[in-house]
DNA sequence: TTGTAGGCGTTATCAA
DNA sequence: TTGATAACGCCTACAA
């Protein structure tokens, strides 16, 4: 039995033909029962595994899809994969990894080898939402979704969290513990990220007529180093401020460090709240720290099903935007909170 | 052209026969150069890539391999599958994503998807390196390896980090810069590299003359919290200790925390080692961490290679220790650690 | 130098 | 109820 069993093997075992053997495998046609049960039970005994390759040559699909990360697989990646594979594995379509790190030679490769296994569909994703390139599918026309990605094609389909929304969370979430003077320690500028945000916390402060200055916006690396310098020039600058929104967990957990060290208490004097809710970075913060959700797991789940539409048809598109959820822990002091 | 283009379309449009139209593509046979350039010609324009399928439905390979993992895609599986899918990705093979999340049912489920599909060879990778079941194959004779996991069976291939003598460079850079009294706080015991790391630990300090009472191997979660717990315990309870090595780095991040609040100096009092370099926790430590490096990204590089070895026939079998790095950062107080 | 025919493993159609 | 036969897209002897 060295050489793998195929529907042929069956059917000579069970003797009758192949057309026979396949009808009786795939219960199609109509044929006695006691055959049918002899064939199954001869390709059971034979551990026969019906050959995907032939059978996507002959229907259509091939129920495979490409994944293509632009991104090192970050820390995004993974729960965004986990997800998309969560989704499409129920589906029972199998998934292939491609890693294309920014480079667009490699990119094409991918692409045209993915073209070539004729994936029913492929999801770009990234790891930040700022636009990029289109893919370029080499003249197919495969379904293609892009997940925590944009393209400036507008009859794409890009599904990313919304970033404004989760700020707003955060700023409101501060407000309605009666914090007045929040400032917001975030990532580079050229992040499309960083405007969407600021601008929401802006609106939430306006809104309660708080003021919120261009001086409470420290602008810095994604970072927790950068953290604790803004920690620093907070300090010095602006000593009054009772609350900080930091852009990552990472710019959080140095930011509370520092200040904790300076003798500040967390959140008693400043509360503090962060953006990502990674877990390990959170609950490593002292207090555990409140932070902004992406949901990056149900967000690969809804992209995963997205794309499913595609294949079958739908004509969906645009940028969608999923709402953020706020994740609160004891460094923002909320009632509760003390995770 | 709605239809992708098939090798026939090609050949037609070419003005010659299938059989033709392969051979020119793939360079086989003898053919007169112009007939050669004018296929190559027509398939360029009509965008014709050929059938993946197709062609593995005859050769015997498919140029696929299956990645099954059994963590839910953690930390450490990320530097792994990068290694993995750019040492396969160059020898030009596509690599299937199969998240089994420790479910022995979904795993036999991704095994069949696999077997159907004709994969060449399998990667299984896990989290921790404690013997895991062997693969259910179901029978088949794909070549299977196992990354960061062991399985109790002799004659299957398995890669994993060296912990024991990661654990000795952590320890011997410690006893190399003059400290004497080493504590090692380290994950929970059922893990096998807590007692492998002690052990090598142990060794070194012995040899160094130096003690290593039970007292100062403290065990718990692999958490930050922990490290903090830690910290207190020992300030407490050995108070003369003048370095720690921590079983990851999340626990010397906990630890060094809590170090520091209490006034304590690192590296001038106590130094710190942590365990698994990961940069992003690394470098939020204050100072910035010191800590062995597993050297993932080379062990799934490896790993991917050492398959296509036993794709091709090789025999190599039995557990494989790679040697681990120590990157040196400020927290041990090392001449030009100041990174 | 080129075309034909058979096969890779399956499924589906149509006779028998 | 079952068995040929023709695809699916491609490759490779072998024949012309």
């Amino acid at each position: 039995m060295h050489p793998i069993p195929t529907i042929k093997d069956v059917a000579l075992a069970a003797g009758v033909s192949i057309g026979t053997a396949s009808k009786a495998l795939n219960g199609q046609g109509q044929l006695r029962d006691e055959t049918r049960r002899r064939v199954r039970a001869v390709a059971e005994e034979l551990g026969y595994q019906p050959n995907d390759l032939a059978q996507s040559l002959h229907r259509k699909r091939t129920f495979m899809v490409g994944l293509i990360s632009t991104d090192n697989y970050g820390r995004f990646s993974m729960p965004l994969l986990e997800g998309i594979e969560h989704a499409l594995g129920t589906a029972e379509l199998s998934v292939f990894l491609c890693n294309a790190a920014d480079d667009s030679e490699r990119e094409r490769r991918h692409v045209a080898s993915l073209l070539s296994k004729r994936v029913d569909g492929i999801i770009v994703t990234a790891n930040r939402t700022d636009p990029r390139p289109p893919l370029d599918l080499l003249g197919s026309r495969v379904p293609v979704l892009y997940a925590l990605a944009r393209v400036p094609d507008d009859s794409a389909l890009c599904l990313v969290p919304d970033d404004a929304q989760g700020a707003r969370l955060a700023a409101e979430h501060l407000v309605g513990l009666g914090r007045r003077r929040i400032a917001h320690v975030t990532g580079p500028r050229d992040y499309e990220v960083v405007g969407l945000r600021q601008e929401a916390v802006r609106e939430v402060l306006v809104a309660a007529g708080l003021a919120f200055p261009e001086r409470r916006v420290l602008s810095g690396p994604w970072r927790a180093t950068w953290g604790r310098a803004a920690a620093e020039r907070l300090l010095s600058t602006d000593p009054d401020i009772d609350a900080v929104f930091c852009g990552s967990d990472e710019i959080a957990l140095g930011l509370t460090g520092a200040l904790r060290e300076r003798g500040v208490r967390v959140p008693d004097d400043i509360a503090v709240v962060g953006f990502d809710n990674w877990e390990i970075i959170a609950e490593a913060t002292v207090p555990p720290l409140t932070s902004v959700d992406m949901r990056l797991r149900d967000l690969g789940h809804e992209a995963a099903t997205a794309l499913l539409g595609l294949i079958d048809g739908e004509r969906r598109q645009g940028v969608h935007r999923l709402p953020c959820d706020l994740v609160v822990r004891a460094s923002s002091g909320a009632a509760g909170g003390a995770s």
